[in-house]
DNA sequence: TACTAAATCAAACGTTTGTTTGATTTTTCT
DNA sequence: AGAAAAATCAAACAAACGTTTGATTTAGTA
């Protein structure tokens, strides 16, 4: 059996993690079977444990791999020098969203983790925890570098503020399609609709946080 | 087989909806089996069926016992007369909290069903589309109002500022060992804690809110 | 070309799944 | 008390599950 340990998956196994991804997102972990998955990623049903070694191993490597991808998005976006703190803020802002938007399977996938009660393994709850500190960390530097500049109040929480961010897009995503009825968006198409939700959504948040972290006299 | 058509549920019956959704909530509807249940609730595996006529049967007579409950909570919320806009919205808001920290087992059920792509059976999901509705609903009526009386903004986005409620409170419930972690609150005990966050949470929303919908001159 | 290792496959493995059966106990009602 | 209905049970059911096996094909190497 072939047994890898870390961070090295060939283009077939990283086929089989995007179709588990897809079909995970769609009916969870447990309502997908590995029959599902070896069906339309078009392989053998053993090929999963042949290249994984279960189907636990499997949403494993499937944690592993896509949350660097999403730490290392989202370091690039932190490391943005000369730039004002609310500037700052609102790159963060605009880079969850992308992020969030532009992985929802996985995103989808780490939400119902999330929601589980015993954790699933001990290696997706680790990679779970650092995301979420790394996002609150990132907003918590600028905040505390805006605080010391004199631009932002004092009395800010970071982690409502943090959850509001993640919550709000969460939120907006899961509830994409009432969103589109209510606001009789049907006619756009699902790229048109993407777009402007993302607008609107951006300028929401930025004008939430701006009202929550700046003085008044901030322009 | 005894078959039950509409909200007549007997002790027994409500007790196995009781056992099933914290099952559910914690292990997800594909996760808990029906022998799971049976031995939580200490009845038969056959009861189920017997009573119920399956286990997605179930899951329904468990969305319609506890949506009508959230319905009826959220109405008598709103049938707030002799109240300002602004302190209807604060109201709302606080209703908003307890009762998604009230039910944290079926929102945590019902954020799973929305999560999944295909909709499980057309009872759920037509449900948690009124739920949706009739909060959306709520905070449009109120926020109407407050236009009509000149004390809010005309430019306000019911959607996004729905999506924000909602959206932050669930992410603060889902992530609350995480929010306890980080603000070195882990000495508290769960009711200490809970009490401590719906307090800083209503006042978190509130200043958002008040910000967002109403003019600066407002006190 | 011949040998070796990797990849792929159909089939079978033992469990667990949701559901049904048929007998038995408990409750209800006259 | 006695008949009828409801509730409960252990057992069995077929289907689906994750995983393993052992044979076969493909790819890489010398």
């Amino acid at each position: 059996m072939l047994m890898v340990n870390k961070m090295e998956y060939n283009a077939k196994q990283l086929q089989i993690i995007q179709v588990a991804e897809r079909l995970f997102a769609g009916k969870g972990f447990s309502g997908t079977s590995i029959r599902d998955i070896a069906h339309e990623a078009d392989i053998n049903v053993s090929m999963i444990s042949y290249y994984f070694g279960s189907k636990e191993k499997l949403i494993e490597a499937l944690f592993e791999v896509r949350s660097v991808e999403s730490v290392t998005r989202l370091e690039t976006i932190i490391a943005n020098a000369d730039l004002t703190p609310l500037q700052k803020i609102f790159i963060l802002i605009d880079g969850a969203i992308d992020r969030l938007m532009g992985n929802q399977c996985f995103h989808n996938i780490m939400l119902r983790e999330q929601l589980s009660g015993e954790d699933r393994t001990q290696v997706i709850s680790d990679l779970i925890f650092e995301l979420k500190f790394k996002n609150w960390e990132g907003l918590e530097t600028i905040i505390k570098e805006g605080q010391k500049k004199g631009d932002f109040r004092e009395d800010v929480n970071v982690s409502l503020l943090s959850a509001t961010l993640y919550g709000t897009v969460n939120q907006i995503i899961t509830t994409q399609s009432f969103f589109k009825k209510i606001n009789n968006l049907e006619h756009l198409t699902q790229e048109e609709f993407e777009k402007d939700l993302k607008l609107k959504l951006s300028k929401h948040l930025k004008s939430i946080f701006k009202a929550t972290v700046a003085y008044e006299t901030i322009e």
